[in-house]
DNA sequence: CTTGTCAAGTCGGTAC
DNA sequence: GTACCGACTTGACAAG
């Protein structure tokens, strides 16, 4: 029976993708070793993930564990890791919110806070660094847009007195000799019939 | 089926 | 040369 991707240990997935990476023109050697950073903290979350397995199988804490490690759903189905689709970790109500709550508290992570964090939420640094990352993106982006729509309902306004100035300028300089045309009750001040 | 959300991936950059 | 960042994208998934 040949192989399938799914049986293949995921060591050498792992290489298969290191390689490859090596051999894109497009990536260095920086990103190549993110890479690698990032399979090792895979690494430490199924082992971590085995770990808390081992010593409460499904107990209540499941809840904030099952799907939180890359980790976790690779050693599930380690198939993942080579061009299979991959997962995406759900983080549960309570990892959320001490998430939040540190978020609040402060935008960035020292390391050994960091690792504090992980540890009691039973996370990855990666996945909190990436958290926070995204927190941070994501609270800029909504920012922007916000001030990008109080911006365009000001410039609407401003527009708005401009088409208003130059309308009324050019109308007077039309209709100066011709008072009977004006009609001063529409929103817009005075107006054409 | 489309759309929104979000963890993770990518890439260019900085700092030490 | 490693670790981290922001900006942006990708892909899984749920809700409608």
């Amino acid at each position: 029976m040949e192989m399938s991707d799914t049986d293949k240990p995921l060591t050498s997935f792992l290489i298969e993708d290191i390689l490859s990476l090596k051999d894109s023109s497009r990536l260095n050697s920086k990103h190549v070793s993110q890479k690698m950073e990032r399979y090792s903290q895979w690494g430490e979350g199924a082992e971590k993930f085995s770990e808390q397995l081992s010593d409460q199988e499904f107990g209540e804490q499941t809840d904030c564990l099952d799907t939180s490690c890359p980790g976790t759903s690779e050693s599930s189905s380690l198939s993942s890791v080579g061009k299979q689709k991959r997962s995406r970790a759900a983080f549960t109500h309570i990892q959320v919110l001490e998430l939040e709550k540190k978020f609040n508290q402060q935008k960035y992570l020292s390391a050994p806070e960091r690792a504090n964090l992980a540890s009691t939420l039973r996370l990855t640094e990666t996945q909190v660094k990436i958290w926070f990352q995204n927190r941070r993106y994501k609270t800029k982006r909504k920012q922007q847009t916000s001030e990008f729509c109080r911006d365009k309902v000001e410039g609407l306004g401003l527009r708005d007195e401009l088409v208003r100035t130059s309308l009324i300028t050019s109308f007077c300089k039309a209709y100066q000799y011709r008072p009977y045309l004006w009609d001063y009750s529409g929103p817009w001040g005075p107006t054409l019939w």
